[in-house]
Formats: C-alpha cells, structure tokens, sequence
DNA sequence: TTGTATGCGTTATCAC
DNA sequence: GTGATAACGCATACAA
C-alpha cells in the first residue's frame, strides 16, 4: 500500500500538499495537482481512512443498532440509511439489539467503542432515562421509532396512535361493530400506542372497548396464531381483527382458516406496517403504511446535517400512517 | 475522552506498561495491574479502536456486500454473519451492491478504502475474472453462493443444481408430468443452475424437457406473475409449476388464482428458498431450504479462522438444499 | 501557493 | 517486569 509520503516523493512536493489535493479545501495551483494526481494514479494510491480518522477526530462512519438484522421492517430502514450515507461516503457499522435491554446497551458500547461519529438507534428495551443519560454525553444519536418528549430533536417517530385510530376506523366506517384487537407487546411503546389509536377510535363511534377482545401477542406471527385462537375461544362474537402488524395478522389469518373460518367473508383482518409480505398474503393484507425506508433515509439525513454539517434539507420528525385498502377486508354495508 | 497516556500517569506507570495490561500478552505484576485497572476505571477509559488499528495494521472490521439490504435472504445472511462477528469483537460494515458490475466494484471499492480485513461478498454482476484478480491482490474475502473453481478455497456455494433436482423430482415422485418452470435471469448463475437441476429431474424420469414450458423471470413477484400469465397464455397444460425463488411462486399464485384457478388442486406450486414468507403464504408454500443464515455464519467463521487466526471449527464450502413439504403441492397419485 | 513540524492514540521494538 | 521511543499514515497550524 502506497502511503502519501511516496506519492510527495513521486510528485516532487510536500506531503501538505499531498493532502490538499485529496481535501480539496485550501488552493492548490493547476499544476502541481496535476503532478500530485498523476503521482497518486500510478501509485494507485488509497488514502488510509484510519490514518485520516485518527489525525481529524472523525471517524466518518455511522453506527446503526436494529432490533434484528432481519425482518422486512429492519431491513427497508436499514436500506434507507445505507442508500443515503454511503452516496455521502460515510460508512455504515450495523449492530442487532434484539430486543433485550442488556444487549442493546452492549450494541451501543459496541459502537461507541468502534468511534462512529453517530448512531442510529432503534431500541425498545432500554429504557428513557437511558437514552437521555446518553444524549447529555458526547455521543449524538438519533432514535427511530421512539419519541421521548425530553430528547424530542433526537427523534423521528411514526404517529402509532393515528394508525391504530385509521386501522379500526376504516373497520368502522365499513359496518363492522364487533373488533378484536390483537396487540404487540404493550411495554413496546409502538404497540401500546397503537392500542390506544384503536380505543380511539372506537369511542368516536360510541363502543365500548371490550377488555375481552384484547390479546397480547408477540408481534410475530406465532403470536397471532395463538392470539386468533384464544380469541376465538372466548365465544364473543366479532367480525374484524385488527393486528399491531403484518406479520401477526399472517398468523391469525390461518389461525381462522384452521377453524374453518374464511377471511374475509367470515372475518376481516387488518393488518400493520405494510411490509412486503402484506401485498404476497392471500387475500393480499389491508394495513397500515408504516414508511420506515423514508424514515431510515430522514435520519440519514438528520446526521449528514447536523454531525457532518452537509446540506440537507430539513427533517421531519414525526411521520403519518396510511391506509393500505385491499383484499382481506369486507364491508358490511350493503 | 481519556487516553492511554492519562492512564499511565494516573497509575503511575509508562503507557507501555498500560498497553500491557490491556492486551495482555507479556507478564505484568499483579501489583501494577490492579493499579492499572484502578485508573483505567476511574478515568472510564476506553482505547481507541482507530488509534488501536493505525498502529496494528489491523482495523478489526469485516466488510459486507449484499445486493440489497432488505430482502429475506440478505437479511438471514447478514444475520448469521454478525452475529458471529460480534462475539468475536469484531465490527461488520455493509454495503450494498444491487446486482449491478459498477456497483458491485464500487461497494467493494469502497469497503476496502475503509481499511476492512476482510470482505465477505454476494455479488452477481461482477465477471469472474474481476474476482479472481482480486483473490491475487493483498485483499482477503470470501464469496457466498458463487462457486468459481479457481478461487474454490474463498467459496460458500449451495448446490443450486441439486436443489432444483430435488424440488422436480418431488413433483414427478408425485405423479406430474407435465411442470412448467419460472426461472431466474439466467445469467446469474444461481439461477442457471437451479434450471439445470430442474432438467436433470426431468431426463431422470425420462420426460423431454419442453422449452415453451420455460419462462424467465426477475427473482421477484411481479415477475413471477408475469411468468404465469405468459405460461398460461401458451395454452400448453402443465399440472405444476417450480419457481425459482419463493416470491416468484407467491406472484405466481396470484396470477393463477387471477385466472381462477386454485393453488394446489388445479395447479401446484415449487418454491425455492425458504424465506419467512413461505409459511405465511396460503397455502404454506412447499419450497427447496436454503441455509442462507449458517452459510453466513460459515463464512464468519472463515474469516476468524483464516484471517484473525481464531480457533474455529473446519468450515463447509458447499451446502445441500432440502426439500420443505408444505400445502402447495398435491399428490396426483391417488 | 507550498513546505515544516507537530500531534492524533495506540502498538511494538528496543533497552534497562 | 518495566520504561523510553520510534513507528503507523495522515491533517493542520504555522512559516516561508
């Protein structure tokens, strides 16, 4: 590997300016960045980003801790993010957190110690308190999908609650009366806001929530199986559930069909998140856009701007759901 | 931030003498070390992994190149990988390549200016000779699911061939004779393999493979419904189809129930892959397994075996497929 | 516009 | 066992 003082060699200049002609920053005259670029190409000269990072105090890399490293929603976000900073040159270092508070903290130590000169965090376990502990160090981060009034800039989040009151409302408005709902975890602030949004929306239209049609599941799809079937044991009769995500509602969908149930005739099921698998399910999943490649760029661009000082334009932290109308629903008007 | 030198001077001793301790290699005083521990503690010392990497030449990051960061398989894959990775204290960078030769050299272009020991590559486009040259450069990497004989050593392959065999003579064990065949582009060798295979079955069996019963597809669901409308178009009937990936079957599906059929009573459906998205599929999708997330982690392991000297165990360079019968396929034996 | 000198935080090679 | 001291490859004040 040919280092810049070889190049300086070869070029007949100082190994300043060398580096001014790879920085581009201070003027250089025509000429020598000419012999210095000749120099460097037939050197085949890379600049050791180490030795760089060392001597400027940035590292230019961008630490991102998800949940998983697979699983369709982590893997649109992390899409998102890499598009965007890599075009940006900074490079991306990925951690899985897995949804457990011990690991997640390592994820995070993980990368610190690796000097990202950022993070992009999507946690669920680890608790506020935290996070705020960590925003008042030297470490920037920005949180996905979380919103912690507190640290509210570090935020770009998705209005959970709006979704969940679109997801029933539309149930609603379509003639269904009876709705079960089956929740993710309800210590996960997204499944527990979603909830609310369903609650929501059922006391606009004058029902009362039935305790009894709430199960808890896992948000995945094993849960909704199991959520369907415990559901469907209590006798209460409905004609729609909503589930807190796609991958849920795949598993209540057979969980019916199991019990000689026809979606959409016999139940509707609604769905969250709209990930690919949604447009893939049979019928093909009404649910909720949850735009997490959108957001993943938006933190991308959060970082470009305020850690590397770029030129971005200026970011949204709240992003609103949508509804993804299509076949596993029924209206029960005529 | 704390240094090495603050460290040494807190504990009074040389900062040689704290990098001792650290990497405890040579023999320190028991004395000396708690001192130094003590001080490292106090100070919440944390070394610098780039000022760690300049001085050893080794940055202690593995680059990843996948062709798209979303997508079940890359996901398992990448999963697999760091998982194995961290524990080692390894960090994983990504890239990715989006099965285009200008990207692809360029994702790997790009981690290797960012000083990685190692690459581990899923790359399409890019020519075998461009890898092989790169095999006789300094740089170390292993390439997954691609077999060039060559550079056999860097290779994790699955036996695409025997997979696509497996996955044909299911169908023909089970009394169809007449199968049609949506394929992959067929320059990815992948894709061409899994065709062979599927030829193979069928000369087994002594059936004369039927070129209008062939339709090239994308690897991805619109194109796999696209594929199915055009083999429904030829007015040749055929009993059942393979797929060469587990989307393409989910598009063909659609398309066939489009065209009011049903999956599997009028028509059959083969799989490949065996991502998550096959048992939520309805019916729950037979398919080929495709050990996406062990290959990954066989080819950490490889790395840490050969480029971190790490004890591990001897890794595998070819992994077999295995049949996955699920609800999409019926027997036309009675 | 260009060159010199120093520092970034470690590891590693010597001596002691 | 421990301590100086020289790399590692580059950025950057400061001079020229």
């Amino acid at each position: 590997m040919a280092t810049i003082y070889q190049v300086s060699e070869l070029a007949g200049v100082s190994l300043a300016t060398v580096s001014r002609v790879m920085n581009g920053g201070t003027r250089v005259s025509e000429k020598t960045r000419e012999k210095v670029n000749k120099a460097m190409e037939t050197l085949n000269y890379r600049p050791s980003s180490i030795a760089r990072s060392l001597a400027s105090n940035c590292s230019n890399s961008v630490g991102i801790l998800v949940s998983e490293l697979h699983g369709p929603i982590y893997g649109a976000m992390m899409s998102g993010i890499e598009k965007q900073l890599r075009t940006a040159g900074k490079h991306v270092i990925i951690a899985a957190g897995h949804s457990d508070a011990a690991s997640e903290k390592d994820g995070i130590e993980f990368l610190i110690a690796r000097n990202c000169d950022a993070l992009i965090l999507h946690v669920e376990a680890v608790s506020d308190e935290y996070l705020i502990e960590l925003a008042t160090t030297q470490h920037k981060f920005i949180l996905i999908n979380r919103y912690i009034p507190q640290i509210a800039d570090n935020c770009i989040s998705l209005n959970n609650r709006r979704g969940g009151y679109l997801a029933t409302k539309a149930l609603l408005e379509n003639g269904h009366r009876d709705i079960a709902y089956i929740s993710g975890p309800l210590w996960k602030m997204d499944a527990s806001d979603r909830y609310l949004g369903h609650q929501e929306a059922l006391a606009e239209h004058g029902i009362i929530c039935n305790d009894a049609l709430l199960s808890e599941g896992n948000f995945q799809e094993e849960g909704g199986n199991e959520c369907m079937l415990a559901l469907l044991e209590t006798k209460i009769p409905f004609s729609a559930v909503v589930c807190a995500n796609d991958e849920m509602a795949a598993g209540a969908m057979q969980a019916a069909r199991d019990k000689g149930m026809a979606v959409p005739n016999d139940i509707s099921v609604m769905g969250f998140d709209n990930v690919l698998l949604a447009q893939y399910m049979y019928p093909k999943l009404s649910t909720v856009n949850y735009p997490v490649q959108d957001m993943g760029k938006m933190a991308a661009s959060w970082i470009l701007k305020n850690i590397y000082q770029a030129n971005q334009p200026d970011v949204s932290h709240v992003f609103e759901p949508e509804l993804v109308w299509r076949d596993s629903v029924i209206s029960l008007k005529r």
